[in-house]
DNA sequence: TTATACTTTCAATAATTATTGAAACTTTAA
DNA sequence: TTAAAGTTTCAATAATTATTGAAAGTATAA
């Protein structure tokens, strides 16, 4: 298999699972493949090779920019800007979690810390059941933050992979 | 605040986080709304509590079971089927990892166990840069795969719980 | 066996989300 | 300055995904 099928495939798959992972199809592409190139590369290298438009490129490359996994590079001597993914896949995963996080836990902290604070009135048996449930999901979802603060924490922590490599 | 209005600001909230966690807004609904009900609910009880179709509600209901999220109930002299959320908040998270696990990480591990074992031609700067590219993801992702096993084997270890309550 | 209560299926439709592309804006070199 | 190169924006459109509802299917009691 050529080097440049090789990129194909890998860029049109990471599309694929994107998807899977709510992150848009474009955007995992153009990471994917900025992943996979040696050097940076410009907004037209990129619409080119994997046929998008030029407001896609542009929005979704900003995108990965806010999420960390992309940075500009300029080259000598030329007025373009250029753009390449972190390479380090720890980082690059610690960021994702990051912005998951931010997307989907906070909006379950704040509405179960609204609803643990409320009074609800009602029949004594099933207040207590609904407010027991709140409580719960609470406690968990405050354990999941822990967790992934802890992974963010042990970035790049050797004896922490290994660890895990070794378990289960 | 009465009970009723709690638990429905918990299931539309429960709805709306659910849409950014990829679960179908209806999905996490119904998810929502058998999770604060005191006692089993039939089709109908949820068709009308939050206005779905038929065809909504029971193809969700089964997507639940599936996830193993709900369970059928069965209420004595009644021909109806009726559904009832597990009530372990622990279980649950175990059961979504593992079907997000199941969605999310294996596409991503036979896509690249499958770049690995090809031959690529091309530079050899630039193959050596994709291999390991692919090798790295390859490694990280099976790392992760081990960490949600270890998390499902720990399921409800209080200990290591407290573990993760500390830390951090 | 048949009428009834209940469940499932799926083509049509609605709702949501991603993408395009052309126009407006910004920066730079001459 | 101003022309050219480059970037950003966003309303319109396309693509995808979720939902409906009516019709077909199944199980049960009499």
């Amino acid at each position: 298999m050529k080097l440049a099928e090789g990129k194909m495939e890998f860029v049109q798959s990471w599309g694929a699972i994107g998807s899977a992972w709510g992150i848009p199809k474009s955007m995992a592409q153009i990471h994917a493949l900025l992943l996979v190139s040696n050097e940076a590369l410009s907004t037209e290298d990129v619409m080119e090779t994997i046929k998008l438009s030029r407001g896609n490129v542009n929005i979704n490359l900003r995108e990965l920019i806010n999420w960390n996994l992309v940075s500009k590079a300029n080259k000598l001597g030329e007025r373009k800007e250029f753009f390449k993914a972190k390479q380090d896949i720890w980082e690059m995963a610690i960021n994702i979690v990051k912005e998951r996080k931010r997307r989907e836990l906070q909006p379950i902290q704040s509405l179960l810390s609204q609803l643990r604070a409320e009074k609800i009135e009602g029949p004594a048996e099933e207040v207590k059941h609904f407010k027991s449930m709140i409580k719960d999901l609470d406690e968990f979802i405050t354990q999941m933050d822990k967790l992934s603060e802890l992974m963010v924490k042990l970035n790049g922590n050797i004896f922490f992979q290994r660890m895990i490599k070794t378990l289960s």
